[in-house]
DNA sequence: GGCTAAGGCAGGACTTTCAGACCATTTCCC
DNA sequence: GGGAAATGGTCTGAAAGTCCTGCCTTAGCC
């Protein structure tokens, strides 16, 4: 009790900002989860529009939560017009046809709009170096075929997103891993968010469809190092992009 | 209406893995988030015995939670031994000194390892992309002072895991983005479960830290390139050291 | 017509969280 | 010594969110 318990650190430790473990703890509720989740699907055209959802008795078990609450998720979707129920034997709840116009982004994320582009970063060259390990010649293919898709879309910067979203998250597919994969998708949906209203040149995104196509040359000899590298150009071509376009932080 | 509205994409496209989609949506509590991030802080080593906490009616309003949920978490963690509370005008809330042990590996997280790993491996390689880039020379003096202190503690493993904490989290300040920091944090929370409870030869912890000195030296070259090689190297060892002592997948 | 599968609806119980007031203890300061 | 101040400890009632359960309505199929 009198003397000091442990001898003083060798160097002096950073006193260690605090602010990381002390920072706002905000849990979202299961409704407010719930029509994020649903709603980024739509938006990024994972659930494309015509598609059924599962009967709410099932989605709800699926997705572990109340039907009751469940149905105030996919009514504050069919609000804004993602959705659209159907009534009787053959009904069900379908993905609005067509989808109605995006709204600009929030106040909220634009004013995170580095930490965004930081956390894709992180995710997305994490992902390029174990997809680059573990990806088969099969879910190659299929990511190839999808930069073909790309090639063909870029006059049509809708459609062009839409395969881009599918083949970042078929990349994070290759991983295996379900975390990393609800983590792409649920990046990808803050950058569609934050690009879906800018201009996107043909060159633009024929450039980066070549990246794309570099990155899978890269899959398929298993060079994480290379695919790690082509991934962080890509992002980094993003975030400049955005930086000219978007305030700089404060 | 009678024609199908768009073209059949040219290539079959993979009917997506709607698992991820719709995947059980299990939202913490803010009781159980706060016992989680206060405990992960104090497991680590961000918060050392002794430290003393914010006072609760400060505290609770920097977490945006109530006084009395903030206290449901100091409490249970009070229970478990790790934090000890002083009334009085001079009291406040102690990290214990000593801690109690430490727990085994719950059998769910026991379950997750590899996506616990994988996690890491994106996290850790973007990280240090993004700090080799950024780090400025003081935040990389500190971390090779974190390393130094490392080659003094092979021998006793709960220091050298704390310093190494330490680094990995500094890593991630250097990015200067919060919600990674708050990621490497939680990551490396899980990773001492997984770990604590094995063997951890100096040998082992050396050649560790031989990997951290040379990523040090990527950083201060700023080459992103090779502090994600030197960085996916270490994680892939770890994860082969793991892969031989726990359970495969299944 | 009757069965069935789907969405639509309503009520009640349970849990979590919040907000605020007040109590008990210790220390500082006049 | 005595009061002020700062701290943890306790209690209560309200509000919100969630769950469970049952029942109704609609529409297709036999």
């Amino acid at each position: 009790m009198s003397v000091p318990a442990e001898a003083a650190p060798t160097i002096a430790a950073p006193p260690l900002n605090e602010d990381a473990v002390f920072a706002p703890v905000r849990s979202q509720t299961a409704f407010e989860e719930t029509v994020e989740r649903l709603g980024t699907a739509i938006k990024l055209g994972l659930l494309p529009p015509g598609t059924r959802l599962p009967a709410e008795r099932e989605l709800c078990r699926r997705l572990g939560i109340a039907r009751s609450t469940l149905r105030q998720a996919l009514l504050a979707l069919g609000q804004t017009g993602h959705l659209q129920a159907m009534r009787g034997r053959r009904g069900g709840t379908f993905v609005a046809d067509p989808q109605p116009p995006g709204d600009p982004p929030s106040e909220e994320l634009l004013a995170q709009w580095p930490e965004v582009c930081d956390t894709r970063m992180a995710l997305e060259v994490g992902v390029a170096v174990l997809a680059a390990q573990r990806a088969t010649p099969a879910a190659i293919d299929v990511l190839a075929a999808l930069v073909e898709d790309m090639e063909r879309q870029v006059a049509d910067y809708a459609s062009y997103r839409h395969t881009d979203v599918r083949f970042h998250v078929g990349l994070a597919e290759c991983t295996g891993s379900s975390r990393l994969i609800a983590a792409m998708t649920a990046t990808q949906g803050e950058m569609t968010d934050l690009i879906s209203h800018i201009s996107h040149p043909e060159e633009v995104l024929r450039a980066a469809n070549d990246q794309h196509r570099r990155l899978v040359r890269a899959l398929r000899a298993h060079d994480s190092a290379r695919a790690a590298r082509i991934m962080s150009e890509q992002v980094e071509a993003t975030m400049h992009i955005l930086a000219g376009l978007l305030p700089s932080r404060g």
